[in-house]
RNA sequence: GCGACCAUGGUGUAACGGUAGCACAGGAGUUUGUGGCACUCCUGGCGAGGGUUCAACUCCCUCUGGCCGCCCCA
């Protein structure tokens, strides 16, 4: 129990059980448990002062998918790690060692989801959605979790939104899914550009990996270390590297867009006519490749547009995405085209900032209503709730007894109008009207407030317009 | 996984080889029913471990954490 502390805090303290590990009587067992308490590395508290463009972003988001027909979806943030395995790709770094997996109480291999399209197209298939109307349009928003060395725009639990569409081939649907995202990210007052590419699919892509690998083989000895190993391991990513020399070799490699097989190269021609009929703004990128191996065909990415000091500076892309005409097959042995975004929420917020990009700011209440002595604590819940029930915002702190505490926290609010309430007021069945600009004040029926108050602020309104 | 830099109250900072000031925020009061200004008082700190030293918050090492770059990705 705290020796000298805060008197304010005995109160509540009192009742608490006592937890035996817990109890700090010297300094060793203090340092362990202010330890113990730490946030783990990676993870962020959102607090309440932070919670505005995050929530600005959800109702943006959440709106633009349902007009365009997109119900939303919440799938477990923990999946079977063959989820993972099967779908993101053995061999990619996502599922190698950035996943939190674990064995859990039943012995089965379980991770914290790294992204959710996989858990998405697993609910496609588990529930039967393939019976719906095709295709399936749905939008998520939740937590994804990488173990990776955390940097600028890098969490181990961060949070996606994203929009997917299921069952079918049209490219009307890369269309709308690239459409909507560059819709979201122009509506909160972004610059982006879109980069857009086709890689293929399993007909035309093996061929073109082949070329790649021979052409690359004959320049081993000019790439860097790292693209040695990706010759090696994930050729396709070896067009991704930033390394100069690399870069040079890049310019003449072979190029998937002319390996293309018929199928693919009229679905991205037609994409791309819609891409221009739209006025989305785009650049082809033969050299974009993603990281997951679900990718078949269209593939893009949104990259912020580079401030104009520093054109070269390297941005790290705020979404992705692209279609995954295999993934189905591969999760559930059904086959199910599909195609898909993710955006990263922090970076998005990050970005914000930097392009000083402001959500707009959510006002406040308008009244605070102080009370003075228990009896007007009593009838001063009860007023609130007829201010509630007519949906209108007022301020209150029950849990102040004094009265200039509450016109501090009420100056603070930026409130208009503080409703005073106190014993005798109660007696008599008024409440005091102070407007806080002018400090005028006037007594009103306790009966009546409401609708003063209510009568006081629209005519503030039209005088302000 | 690799590399750079950093680490003082809630926040932002200052100083010093002899254990810490300041500002803001918070609380109480000057005004026991009245805010914004002012004044007074109070709360609260050297990330952890080890070493050098008579003495370390200060120097050295390790760890932990933060931040940034690479890798990868959102």
């Amino acid at each position: 129990m705290p020796k000298k502390g805060n008197k304010r805090w005995q109160q509540s303290r009192q009742p608490m059980s006592q937890e035996p590990h817990d109890i700090a009587d010297d300094g060793e067992k203090k340092n362990r448990s202010k330890k113990d308490i730490q946030l783990l590395r990676g993870f962020k508290d959102i607090l309440p002062a932070d919670q505005g463009p995050v929530q600005y972003l959800q109702t943006k988001a959440t709106e633009l998918a349902k007009f365009y027909g997109f119900g939303k979806i919440d799938t477990p943030l923990l999946e079977m790690t063959s989820l993972f395995r099967r779908s993101v790709g053995d061999v990619t770094d996502i599922v190698e060692k950035e996943m939190y997996t674990f064995t859990d109480a039943g012995g089965d291999s379980v991770s914290l989801r790294p992204e959710i399209t996989a858990s998405v197209v697993r609910a496609y298939n588990e529930h039967g959605m393939l019976n719906l109307p095709q295709p399936v349009k749905v939008f998520y928003w939740g937590s994804c979790f990488r173990y990776d060395r955390p940097q600028t725009g890098r969490y181990r639990q961060f949070n996606q939104f994203g929009l997917e569409t299921i069952g079918e081939m049209n490219p009307a649907v890369d269309a709308e899914i690239i459409l909507l995202s560059y819709l979201f990210l122009k509506e909160i007052g972004l610059k982006v550009e879109m980069q857009v590419n086709s890689i293929g699919c399993p007909n035309c892509r093996p061929e073109y990996k082949k070329n790649l690998i021979a052409y690359y083989r004959r320049k081993k000895r000019n790439l860097c270390g790292d693209c040695q190993r990706r010759l090696l391991k994930n050729p396709l990513r070896l067009l991704d590297c930033k390394e100069e020399g690399c870069q040079e070799l890049k310019s003449e490699a072979p190029q998937i867009v002319d390996w293309l097989c018929e199928e693919c190269k009229n679905h991205f021609m037609r994409v791309l006519e819609y891409l221009d009929a739209l006025s989305i703004p785009y650049n082809l990128n033969s050299f974009l490749v993603r990281g997951l191996d679900y990718y078949t065909k269209t593939v893009f990415e949104i990259l912020p547009v580079a401030p104009d000091d520093q054109p070269e500076r390297r941005q790290s892309a705020l979404g992705g995405g692209g279609r995954y005409d295999g993934l189905s097959a591969v999760i559930s042995g059904k086959e199910a085209p599909g195609c898909g975004v993710s955006i990263g929420i922090e970076r998005l917020v990050i970005e914000m900032r930097k392009q000083s990009v402001e959500p707009p700011a959510k006002k406040g209440p308008q009244v605070f209503l102080a009370q003075i002595g228990e009896q007007a604590k009593q009838r001063g819940f009860q007023l609130l709730e007829e201010f509630r029930k007519e949906k209108m915002a007022v301020g209150q702190m029950f849990a102040k007894d004094s009265l200039k505490s509450q016109l501090e926290l009420a100056d603070k609010m930026g409130v208009k109008y503080v409703l005073i309430l106190g014993q005798k007021e109660v007696l008599e069945g008024t409440i005091l009207m102070r407007d806080m600009e002018g400090g005028v004040q006037e007594n009103v029926d306790l009966d009546r407030v409401v609708t003063e108050i209510k009568k006081k602020l629209k005519d503030g309104k039209i005088r302000s317009v």
